[in-house]
DNA sequence: GTCCAATTGAAAATTATTCTCATTTGATAA
DNA sequence: TTATCAAATGAGAATAATTTTCAATTGGAC
């Protein structure tokens, strides 16, 4: 199951996966490429069809599992909507912020992080050790600020 | 429906329900008492729980829609867990963050907000106008750091 | 107190997610 | 190559989460 030619992307997932000793099916790699090859965030039914067009029948149960597993490896981002919905984007590498645009649900990279030298000073006296965060800003891109 | 006495966070919310036209309902109230008097952030399920002890009979939808509704006011925050879970916690005011224990999702407000004075002049090149911010810190209190 | 639109409760309907287990498949080593 | 086997998958059932519908109730204005 290797193509002859693979994106970045793909060799990218397929070393982190052999890394971990996982396998690199042909099912992970296709929610790599669709995920990659979409400008929007994607949901989990938008992933399934998509994969399901490019390797026909497809479980569902595989796209959730494989979604939580890159999640964890930092392959994807799971990225959450003022509607309450979910959306799901390639993110090459732990530290990658994502801006998305709340009409087309367009995700953008935004690599520089902004609490990267925050300081926690006043938070930590509460006894509080941070870990992690989470950050995603929400706004509007260029197309749909025309269209609008 | 109006208490003897009454909390300032119900006295909040039930002022900015007033200044929007929205009923000051036992239930709303309720799951306004609920939420600021957990240190912990709540699933919905732990919410109607609690309001149901409180009211006696409560429908879950109520709370759902409850929570909807104080989430857009800016009463309660929703929280996401790295489990994929979400929990609410109370937030009198729009602008406040929240850090996360991992281990017992106890909530601390965070009212510093690292991004205020961000510059987003490298992302806003990319045509993207940003509108809002969602951050959230994970972590561990004092109490589960002691615990482990 | 009366009135009415807003709100609620209950249950059904829908949607989202997880689980089970028999079958298939990638990767390793012969 | 080919054999081997643990890892991964698919299908569908099971469960959990959320929304909808609509008749009954209720807060707040007068």
């Amino acid at each position: 199951m290797k193509k002859d030619f693979e994106s970045t992307q793909e060799s990218y997932a397929r070393e982190v996966l052999r890394e971990k000793g996982l396998k690199s099916t042909a099912q992970r790699l296709a929610v790599v490429h669709v995920l990659h090859t979409s400008r929007k965030s994607l949901s989990v039914g938008e992933i399934h069809d998509r994969v399901k067009d490019m390797l026909g029948t497809t479980g569902l149960a595989t796209i959730y599992r494989t979604l939580e597993m890159f999640e964890g490896l930092g392959i994807v981002k799971r990225l959450h909507f003022p509607d309450g919905g979910h959306g799901y984007a390639f993110s090459q590498g732990e530290h990658v912020h994502h801006m998305v645009c709340v009409d087309c649900r367009g995700v953008f990279n935004f690599p520089e992080c902004p609490v990267e030298n925050f300081d926690y000073a006043s938070v930590e006296k509460q006894g509080f050790r941070v870990k992690d965060h989470f950050i995603q800003l929400f706004g509007q891109c260029v197309k749909c600020a025309e269209a609008a």
